[in-house]
DNA sequence: TCGAGTTAGGTAAACGTTTGCAGCCCCGGG
DNA sequence: CCCGGGGCTGCAAACGTTTACCTAACTCGA
């Protein structure tokens, strides 16, 4: 059932259906009725792939994350999309699970639907696929890592805001041997927070070398925290963690070992996922607001395709990060 | 940059490149490499919209879910993503959030991109919009729940298996006070675990009356439980619960209550997302394999899509659920 | 050498829209 | 009464592919 179909039953030009089932203004109201009339006794809907084809925009935006099933993503992709439906957009969604064959065939299919923008929230992504599409002046949004180029916005996180005062809050609370369970090296943002760390200890004049390596799992957590245990002379009484899972990891062993928390142990989280609520103790966290993240992800994409004219010299943006108190940091025990 | 541009260079027909980039067997060898050539050097990418115009097929797959950010989920997207990219696929994901409008404008959507076939994985969507799908004969799969029709394949599941393991299990242990923490009412599939689970007791002589009603989520177990510890005279010693989330609330819960797990009562839950094997302690539950569930759907439309003739009237697919032990059940104390 | 049969490659129509341009009608002013 | 202009509508081209059909050339046996 075609547009050609609604012109016949509704004696009207092609023309005329196009335009009144895109709302032009100057169709006549009458006309105009009589079209939709026809539209939905048939129950037509329009071909996304022929309008497409003719009007050069797909209205489908690429979204890339690292993996879906990494707590931290379902809450973007779920306000990606709430905003996608509110603007009449598509996504197309993939998960590139560090898989570098993965991310080009991602890359490719991308193209090959003729996204109008993508927003790229993973990392490591090679600069040899991005040329791929920067080449076709495809409108990026990238967070923390992207380089400064035209059609490129960038989403800046002061990571600094929010472990500083996490930071404070520990200082504050009299602990002194704070440690940090940083997250893998190859993750730009990871070093970010570790180096924000370093310098909010700086700033009280603390030392920050209680630093061991994470891998921003669960798992990491739970290995993280045995060999903080395994410091016999300088145990700390805080753990700052890179992300919520290593401060959920780092939870679930302080129980197995009965280190109770927060009383021998405070403990502070990055990201705020939902489940930071829910461990036990709640989480005291590093707020780094996903929907925020996704909203300006979004803006940046539409601004950047709606008005190609204005700001070719990529815009930024910036999430800030605060601290949120819940249950898992106390005083210091005494020494 | 189009196939014309490639026909050009290579200096064939269009037709020829559209050959030989499909790589159809007849194309002469010589020729093929001259066309990839060029295709290479252009770095050209085929533009899927017009290529769906005219075949009639988009290689899109429409899959709905009830919520992202339930931990349930991700996991089937991501296997679902990977059968896409295997397959040469596309996946339109939504997400309805429960809301009858998203799910309407989410069916909207998936016809207007022509999608080749649904997956519906949520409950609760309205027979007047699948309507809008069945007419136009878009090959679905349901779970759990579908109408037996042409072009429609079920999944079902067999809850009976697991649930009757689980319960056995506790038996087992000599627990004899049971309890089951319902999903809401108007979940066909909490209704079908539910009733497994009566049906279960009664085949070991158990009377199923500690029974209370859960939503599925992390809070509702915090509740439930509650209302069970109300129960003054005939508190449970095991609790079979009718997802993980609501489990994980429960264990979640007895910490604050100090009701230690499993020496003062026995926690099994149901789904087995990846979450149940890090609670303290691990959780017992009752495996609905994600990533089989996925499987299953995607063959399913992969064999409804491909092959339109054979299998007009919707096959059936059956999942089975299986108890898995961790750590979470014990000998009943003495009561 | 010739003709039938096979095969590779080209021509052009078709897919379902949007949109630039042209034409028609109607209104109002000179 | 005539003419200019503005507002709607329709005509037809264009978007980038696939594919049915046709043609030309080649193979091979008689």
């Amino acid at each position: 059932m075609d547009i050609r179909e609604i012109a016949r039953r509704a004696k009207v030009s092609t023309a005329t259906v196009s335009r009144a089932i895109n709302r032009v203004p100057t169709v006549d109201p009458q006309l105009s009725r009589r079209v939709w009339k026809v539209v939905d006794e048939l129950g037509y809907y329009p071909n996304t792939q022929a309008r497409a084809l003719v009007s050069g925009r797909s209205r489908i935006f690429g979204l890339i994350v690292s993996e879906i099933t990494n707590p931290f993503f379902p809450e973007i992709v779920q306000t990606f999309e709430n905003l996608a439906v509110e603007n009449n957009y598509e996504i197309l969604l993939t998960s590139t699970v560090h898989d570098p064959k993965r991310m080009e065939s991602s890359v490719r299919r991308m193209i090959e639907r003729r996204v109008d923008g993508v927003a790229i929230l993973t990392f490591g992504m090679e600069e040899s696929l991005l040329e791929h599409l920067r080449f076709r002046k495809v409108p990026l949004v990238f967070v923390d890592v992207g380089p400064d180029a035209p059609h490129i916005a960038n989403i800046r996180i002061d990571y600094q805001n929010g472990i500083r005062q996490a930071v404070q809050h520990l200082a504050a609370l009299r602990h002194s041997r704070i440690a940090f369970i940083a997250g893998p090296h190859h993750l730009k943002s990871a070093m970010a927070r570790r180096s924000a760390f370093q310098h909010a200890m700086a700033e009280i004049g603390l030392p920050s070398t209680l630093i061991v390596e994470g891998d921003h799992t669960l798992e990491g957590g739970m290995r993280a925290l045995n060999e903080l245990i395994g410091m016999r002379r300088k145990q700390p009484t805080a753990i700052l963690c890179s992300n919520d899972m290593t401060a959920i990891g780092v939870i679930r062993e302080a129980y197995d070992h009965e280190i109770k928390i927060p009383s021998d142990l405070s403990i502070i989280g990055f990201d705020d996922i939902r489940l930071a609520q829910f461990t036990t103790p709640p989480l005291t966290t590093v707020q780094m607001s996903q929907v925020e993240l996704a909203r300006l992800a979004f803006q940046a994409l539409m601004d950047e395709t709606e008005r190609p004219s204005l700001a070719n010299r990529g815009s930024e943006y910036t999430l800030v990060t605060s601290l949120i108190l819940r249950r898992s940091t106390a005083l210091a025990s005494s020494p």
